[in-house]
DNA sequence: ATTGCAAATGGACAAACGTCCATTTAACAT
DNA sequence: ATGTTAAATGGACGTTTGTCCATTTGCAAT
């Protein structure tokens, strides 16, 4: 008997019993963000989500105990899917700290994580931050990835360029990528019909080919660094 | 006796009945802010709002008829907050377009605007802005406005500056802008201890000058135009 | 002083909320 | 085939929500 227990044990996940449960987990998880995305969180409603999930009001309480530990769950979720595609972009992308630059630009306007669900969920979650601490540490998570790696490829662009005051400016320089990404985003919300990727992409690279006028053109980065 | 009722229809706002009921009206519309501000929309209720505008619940029913429409007057209030800076500023700027756009860049950077308050009532709304018609709508006509006098400022500096293909390079450059203060501000609202106003200015400027060497430098717009 | 009426009150109300739990279902070990 | 138990169900519960209205208040005209 004590048997069983450990077999279960052993085989969590691979047994239908707890395949079934994690597909259930999963199902509330998406069915919440479906629900942000397209009702706002304060009309995301525990009723709402077991709803869409086709499962009954007590999954909530048996797989998160509450609806604040299930909106954690979700916005963890969300987090996962753009660091995903950051670092799928990064990894295929060369060695080099303009095509670093290139690799996060193009994947923070990909459709991937750019489109109408995923900004929708964003915002709605980041509408909350204020008062929600989980949240917050997550954005900020985000960020500080996102600003060391930027960087840390502007700055020995900018050195090798012979820019004065190297280390400030590419402090500018990310502050000012971040600020017109997250613009972007915005911009994108806002008018998810009106927005037009490829601009937003010519405009981003335009702001970093002022600075770096060697490295990018308005198209990304140029293939093999200066050609001088 | 109908002398009476034509009297105060005359008198509205001069006596003292209609003066303290245009008092409490505010009030509820500043509670309502600052209720938005500090717990967010989601959790904003009738009961938090008249509890701190020191008022009885009947009240928004009798101003307002729906909560909705109370919250449709404060997010208009918040935008008069907006435009009142906006229009200052523009007012006691010069008259050249780099004067112009200098004043857009310091008035939305402005410590009347971009302040914990200001910004967190403005976040708040827009998290709702996806459901709710009429708080795109303000948003819209805003950032329309925005958009209309920035670009009409560019366009005249590119094409003297010979810049070819001013009219794609002004829309760039105002859709830049815009995304880059945007960015700013959703900055502010997740990190306001940190957040540097200096810098966020810099950081603007650097972005037009990139784009303007001629009319602007990383401290806002040259006095007089193009040196040369 | 008295009267009239707009303004303001705060309790009543149904509806909707998140949580919980007694019950049923079905996968696994026996 | 049977017993065991984790997983899942859905109704009950106490709160809290936004709205409404019978009552009270106090300014202004008589």
């Amino acid at each position: 008997m004590g048997l069983g227990m450990n077999k279960i044990s052993e085989n969590r996940g691979s047994d239908k019993r707890s395949q079934l449960r994690e597909r259930n987990r999963e199902a509330l998880v998406e069915a919440t963000l479906d629900c942000v995305a397209e009702l706002g969180i304060a009309r995301s409603s525990v009723s709402e989500i077991i709803a869409r999930a086709g499962l009954s009001r007590g999954m909530i309480h048996l797989h998160f105990e509450t609806k604040d530990n299930l909106l954690k769950a979700a916005i963890e979720r969300a987090n996962e899917i753009y660091y995903d595609e950051l670092e799928a972009l990064l990894r295929q992308a060369g060695p080099s700290p303009q095509e670093t630059i290139d690799a996060v630009v193009r994947s923070d306007l990909s459709e991937n994580v750019l489109n109408r669900r995923y900004v929708s969920i964003w915002y709605a979650f980041r509408g909350e931050a204020r008062e929600r601490e989980v949240f917050r540490r997550l954005n900020d998570t985000r960020d500080e990835r996102m600003r060391t790696i930027i960087l840390e490829a502007f700055l020995p662009m900018l050195r090798e360029q012979g820019t004065p005051d190297a280390e400030l400016v590419a402090r500018d320089a990310t502050d000012g990528l971040i600020a017109l990404l997250e613009g972007m985003w915005n911009d994108y919300l806002l008018h998810p019909g009106a927005f037009d990727r490829d601009q937003a992409c010519r405009v981003a690279f335009r702001f970093i080919a002022g600075l770096l006028p060697d490295y990018f053109t308005v198209a990304g980065a140029t293939q093999k660094g200066p050609a001088r």
